[in-house]
DNA sequence: TCTGTTATTGCGC
DNA sequence: GCGCAATAACAGA
């Protein structure tokens, strides 16, 4: 098992993995920079959109909730849907949602920041603030991006 | 088992 | 707008 620390704006970004599996994403205030995974470091600096070939240990068959986080798996980069939209595709309740958000091991990967509420921006841990610079940060970058063919 | 936890939602003032 | 009830799933005791 492996682990790396990486800059997004004022926040740290912990990764712990092994092969191509991401077992642990949290945010820290402080931290010495060191590798993460090629993937993880081009995201960050909205120079790229997908993570493959990583995967997120929670989308495992048998992982708590395994089911909701494959769902917003399914979210395109620069999109949003909601907690009940979630709730529908994963067959569960919005509610339960919620608590698999915040239970998240893996943000990022599996991008919990696309979730929002029906009438706001829903919430974010450790910071809300991520959350909005993440959203902001792909918006910005889906127009250069250009996955949307138009 | 039972309890606490939870990043929501919608209804009635 | 605000308060509040409904409500699912898991961890921990």
């Amino acid at each position: 098992m492996k682990t790396g620390v990486c800059r997004f704006g004022l926040w740290k970004v912990n990764v712990v993995w092994s092969e191509n599996i991401i077992h642990k994403i949290s945010f820290s205030r402080t931290g010495e920079e060191s590798y993460v995974p090629h993937q993880i470091r081009q995201y960050l600096s909205g120079k790229t959109a997908e993570f493959l070939p990583l995967k997120s240990i929670a989308i495992t068959d048998g992982y708590p909730y395994s089911k909701i986080y494959k769902a917003v798996s399914d979210i395109p980069y620069g999109s949003t849907k909601t907690y009940s939209d979630i709730a529908k595709i994963a067959d569960t309740h919005h509610r339960t949602v919620g608590v698999a958000m915040k239970r998240n091991p893996t943000p990022l990967v599996i991008p919990c920041h696309r979730v929002v509420s029906k009438s706001g921006i829903g919430g974010f841990t450790p910071d809300l603030e991520i959350k909005k610079s993440l959203l902001k940060m792909e918006k910005e970058n889906t127009k250069s991006f250009r996955f949307i063919t138009d």
